[in-house]
DNA sequence: TTTTATTGATTGACGCGTCAATAAAAACAA
DNA sequence: TTGTTTTTATTGACGCGTCAATCAATAAAA
């Protein structure tokens, strides 16, 4: 009994359960029958629909940025200075749909992806820039010349926030990631002040 | 012809070879073939001295960390100020004998791995504890009671550059990430000094 | 009748771990 | 010393399981 129209909403499905999974396993080693039978369906769909498995976990991969982007945005739209700016991006990282133990154990998975899918790099390098990118637009009118540095800096203590958490048995928790990388940007805010 | 005391010798082979083969293939996915061959025997023998595929691995990071850890205590028993101690604890870090490609892509690994081994998770506690506690010990006297934040900050920023590294395509750069991060704690001690 | 949805069954490959067999050194026995 | 047994080293072959991917078949819309 074949309802039309089923394409989007499957894919959504097997994705979803794509991230589910891996947050569950910990590892990019799930099965894709896993993957099916949590959304529902034989893996054979699963194959008809996404061709194989690195392209349901490339999916998998772009919708989470995509959740995360969006989130960025909407941030974004609601921040007046440029010091608001810069907080709303790191905030997203941390939020609680994104800072999540099945999302911090996609993520780390998907650079492990990147080691062997070109096109999982090539999204993973997209991010990267655009994070950094947006952080130094917002820090450029705090920090001159140092806001490409400080990006840096912050992108690497939010990979690295990420990391730490994915091998805590405690539960995220945004808010106190959120302090400790604030309490770097507030530093170098200050540092500017005194000078 | 069975040379006596082959064991330690194999084991090291062994070892070796599976940080090769990840570095190479930049994810755990490798065969216990491939890292046989690579040492110069047959899967049996690595079966037979390491048990299984997840022992060989555990011992991989076992080996790593304590290349690491005789690096930093090396470091360490050459420094003479609490500066001189924090640089050393990084230095050690982007030393061109841990931050090589081979390491960086292994290290990202071995977290991958403490997802589903027990004991890799143990290891890289350990690690992360043992880290943490150098830093602060050096940071103590420079910056007080910011010593554990800083530290905490100082580790998160080490990891993310790591992170980073695995998936740039140019060579790392162990002097820049030298930098980058003592650029921070720099930040940290002018603002004691100006308080 | 063509297109879309769906799956059970199957295939083909691959990988971990085991085992029996070979061989040499060492330990022991006569 | 020589013969025997035990220990260590080593591998080819293989069984068992798993998994990605394919296919043929069914069924309902268009």
């Amino acid at each position: 009994m074949p309802k039309l129209g089923m394409e989007p909403i499957r894919r959504q499905a097997l994705v979803k359960a794509t991230i589910a999974e891996i947050g569950q396993h910990g590892t990019l080693d799930v099965t894709v029958s896993q993957i099916a039978r949590r959304a529902g369906m034989s893996s054979a769909l699963a194959h008809h629909y996404f061709g194989g498995k690195e392209q349901i976990l490339v999916a998998a991969m772009r919708y989470t940025m995509g959740v995360y982007a969006s989130e960025v945005r909407g941030a974004l739209a609601m921040a007046d200075t440029p010091a608001e700016r810069v907080e709303a991006i790191i905030r997203a990282s941390f939020s609680s749909r994104n800072f999540r133990v099945e999302t911090v154990a996609a993520w780390m998975n998907f650079y492990v992806l990147a080691q062997v899918s070109s096109e999982a790099k090539r999204l993973l390098n997209v991010y990267h820039r655009r994070l950094r990118s947006n952080l130094a637009y917002g820090l450029r009118p705090l920090v001159k010349t140092r806001a490409e540095m400080v990006a840096s800096r912050v992108a690497a203590l939010i990979d690295g926030v990420y990391l730490r958490q994915s091998l805590g048995e405690a539960a995220p928790n945004g808010a106190r990631a959120l302090e400790q990388i604030m309490g770097y940007v507030q530093l170098e805010l200050d540092q500017r002040e005194q000078k």
